[in-house]
DNA sequence: CTCTTGCGTGCACACGTTTGCAATGCTTTA
DNA sequence: TAAAGCATTGCAAACGTGTGCACGCAAGAG
C-alpha cells in the first residue's frame, strides 16, 4: 500500500534502514535506543545521533505486537453536556502524554458503552481502560476481565470489577451541610444527580446525614438528571411552591444542575442567597462566573487523573494487584450562591 | 484479574488458531473474513460461524503493520473552555466510530501541538488528522506533509498546506448584521476571537461589510479571546462608558463571549435587550439557557464533521487529491438577546 | 481422451520491532 | 600461557495479518 506512483520521501526510516547506514544490526539499533545497558556508549551515540539527524519515529505498532504492550488507555467518557467530564478529560490529555500513554477516545456521551465499542478495546490491544462516570456493560467488563485489560473508573465507585478512584463525595457533603447549618438555613432540599450512581448517592447520605446529626430531617429530594435543564426544573418547582414551604437551602449534587437551579430561581423572582442558598458540587469553572458564584466543593481533578493513571499502570501486565478504591478529599469553596456563617463572613 | 495466579482465558484466539481448529489455511480464514470473493461460501460460512463463536476480534495493530493503514484519526482539540469544541467532539466520536475510525486524542486545550505530540502521529501511523482550531506548528504540519498524512482542519481555514471545512463565517456575519439592521440598531460593536484566526476574521468581515453597505461605520473592536472572561471584560467596559457613547448592539463572534457581555451588561445595570442587544455566533447549546438566549448563528455541527470525515477519507492512501475548502451555511437562530426587526417579532 | 480454463485453497514471505541465544573479541585470573 | 569471565554485538525467530504466486481439482471445449 506503499502508494501507487511511489510517494516522494515516503521512505520512511526503521531500525533496518538505521542500521544500514551505520553498519550495524537492527538489533543493536533498537536496543540503543530502547537504552540496553548492555549496548557500549559509543555505539549508543552514535545511533541515537543519527535517529535524530533522520527524525526516526519508531513504530508503535510494530512494536506492539513484539511486545505486548500498545501504550494505548483507552477513555470513556461521561455525559459531556456536564463541563467536569470535559475538564477531566483535558487533564486527562495531558497527564497521559506526560507520561508517554496514548489515549484512545471510545466514548463521549450519556449513553453506556455499546458492545462494538468494547470490540476495538481488543483489536487495538489497549493497555489499560480509564472510564468516567459512563455505564460500562457487564459485556464489555466481562471482555475486559478476561483478556487481562486493567479498568479504572474516575469519579465512580464500580459495581463491576474496576479500580476507582474518586472524590470523597460523603465528607464533601458533610461539609456542605455544616457550612448552610453555620449560615443560619433551616429547611433543606437536594436535587440529585443520576440517582443510581455512586456519586450522587454518597453526597446526599454525608448531606443529609449531617443534618440528621443535628436534628435535622428534610424530604425534598428531587432527581435532576446532573443536567442544566434538570437543576432549572427542579429550581422552578421551587420557585412556585409557596413561600411558607419553600426551601431556604438547596444542595445540587453537580455545579452544573446548581446553575440551572439559581436562573430558574432568579427568573422567579427569589433572590440567591437572599431568599435561597443554593450550593453544588465538583467545581467547574463556569461555577464561578460572576452571575452564578456557585459556593461549591472543589474535586481535586489533577490528583484523580493522576491517582488514576497509577493504578492503571500498576495493573498493566500483572493480573496479581488487586483491585482498588481510592478517596481524595474535597475543598469547599466559599462562593455568593450561599449565605456564609456569621463568623466566616467577618 | 480473572484467575488470581493464571490468567484462564488468557489464550487470545488469532487467524492461526482458528485455522487450525478448522483444518485450513490461515490465510484462508483471513481472507474469509476480509470477505474475499475468491473463497466459496461455504468455507467462509464455517469461517464467520467460528469467529463468531469465539468473539475473535482481529489485531489491528497487526493488520496495520501489514496493510499500512491504522484506521487512527488523530484527533486535535481546541480550548475546550469553548463548548462548541467539546459538542464538535461529542459528534467527531460518534460519527468515527460509525465509519469503524478510531480517534486518537492528541491535544486537548489552548496552546499550539507540540513537536513532540507530532511525534506520536508517525509513531501510531495515524491515518489522517482531524484539528479543531487549534494551532498546528510548521514543524508539526511538515511531518504531516512529508509522510502524506493528511489533514483537515475544521472550523479554521488554514495557512498551512491542509484541507479545511468551516461554517460560511463571512455569510453568518452578514446575515447578523442584517438582523440587528432591521431591529433598528445604529451604534455597533464587535468583540473578536482571537484576531488572528480566520473564524474570527471572516465573521467579523461579513458584519462589517453588510453594515458599511447601509452607510455605517464603527470602530468598536475589541478582542475578547473566544473566552467567557473576555467576554465579560469587554461588557463590562461597555457598562461604564457614557450612556450616550454606548453601542445599542455587540456582536460577539463567539457565543461563550456573548455569554459574558451579557453578565456583565445586566450586572452594570443594563437591560438586554432593551438596552443594547447581545449576538454571538457557533449556537453552542448554552447559548439557550433562559438566563441568556443567545441570538446566535448555529454552526451545523454533524454536517461539518460529517463531510470533514469525507475530505479526510478521500486522502486516505492517495497523494493526488488536491486540498479543498469546503463552507457550510449556518442557521440565524433568534432568541431573546437581540431585538427583532418589527415584522419579524410579530 | 486430452488440453484449457477457472475456481478455491495453501505456501511463503513481508510489515518493523523485540528478544533469547550464540558468537565474537578482549580482559582477567589461576 | 591457557582457561575463564565479561562486554559487546549479530543472528534468527517470533508477534498476527495481508497478499502474490503456485498448486490441485473439476468442468467444459476440442
Amino acid at each position: 500500500m506503499a502508494g501507487l506512483p511511489r510517494d516522494s520521501g515516503d521512505a520512511r526510516d526503521t531500525v533496518v534502514t538505521l542500521a544500514r547506514s551505520l553498519g550495524v544490526a537492527a538489533s543493536t539499533v533498537s536496543r540503543a535506543l530502547r537504552g540496553d545497558p548492555r549496548i557500549s556508549t559509543k555505539t549508543r551515540r552514535r545511533v541515537e545521533a543519527l535517529a535524530a539527524e533522520r527524525g526516526y519515529a519508531p513504530n508503535v505498532l510494530a512494536r506492539t505486537l513484539a511486545s505486548g504492550h500498545s501504550g494505548l488507555i483507552a477513555l470513556s467518557l461521561g455525559p459531556i453536556s456536564n463541563p467536569f467530564y470535559v475538564e477531566l478529560m483535558q487533564e486527562a490529555v495531558i497527564q497521559a502524554a506526560a507520561r508517554d500513554l496514548r489515549l484512545l477516545l471510545l466514548h463521549a456521551g450519556a449513553g453506556p458503552i455499546e458492545d462494538q465499542t468494547a470490540q476495538t478495546l481488543l483489536q487495538y490491544q489497549v493497555d489499560g481502560c480509564l472510564i468516567t462516570s459512563a455505564e460500562l456493560s457487564s459485556h464489555a467488563a466481562r471482555i475486559c476481565a478476561v483478556h487481562n485489560v486493567p479498568v479504572v473508573m474516575v469519579n465512580r465507585v464500580p459495581k463491576l470489577h474496576a479500580s476507582a478512584i474518586a472524590c470523597d463525595n460523603f465528607l464533601g457533603g458533610q461539609d456542605l451541610a455544616r457550612l448552610l447549618l453555620g449560615g443560619g438555613h433551616q429547611r433543606f432540599a437536594i436535587i440529585r444527580g443520576n440517582p443510581d450512581s455512586s456519586t450522587s448517592i454518597e453526597r446526599e447520605r454525608g448531606f443529609a446525614e449531617m443534618l440528621k446529626n443535628h436534628g435535622i430531617d428534610f424530604d425534598l429530594r428531587i432527581n435532576g438528571g446532573s443536567t442544566y435543564e434538570g437543576g432549572f426544573a427542579a429550581g422552578r418547582m421551587f420557585a412556585e411552591m409557596p413561600r411558607d414551604r419553600q426551601p431556604d437551602a438547596i444542595f445540587a449534587v453537580a455545579d452544573i444542575m446548581a446553575m440551572g437551579v439559581v436562573d430558574a430561581l432568579r427568573i422567579g423572582g427569589i433572590r440567591v442567597p437572599d431568599d435561597i442558598s443554593v450550593v453544588g458540587f465538583d467545581g467547574i469553572a463556569q461555577g464561578a462566573w460572576p452571575a452564578y458564584a456557585i459556593t461549591s466543593v472543589q474535586q481535586p481533578i489533577a490528583a484523580m487523573v493522576s491517582r488514576g493513571l497509577d493504578l492503571l499502570t500498576a495493573r498493566i501486565g500483572t493480573s496479581t494487584v488487586p483491585d482498588e478504591v481510592v478517596l481524595l478529599r474535597g475543598e469547599l469553596i466559599l462562593r455568593r450562591s450561599a449565605r456564609l456563617p456569621v463568623r466566616m463572613a467577618a
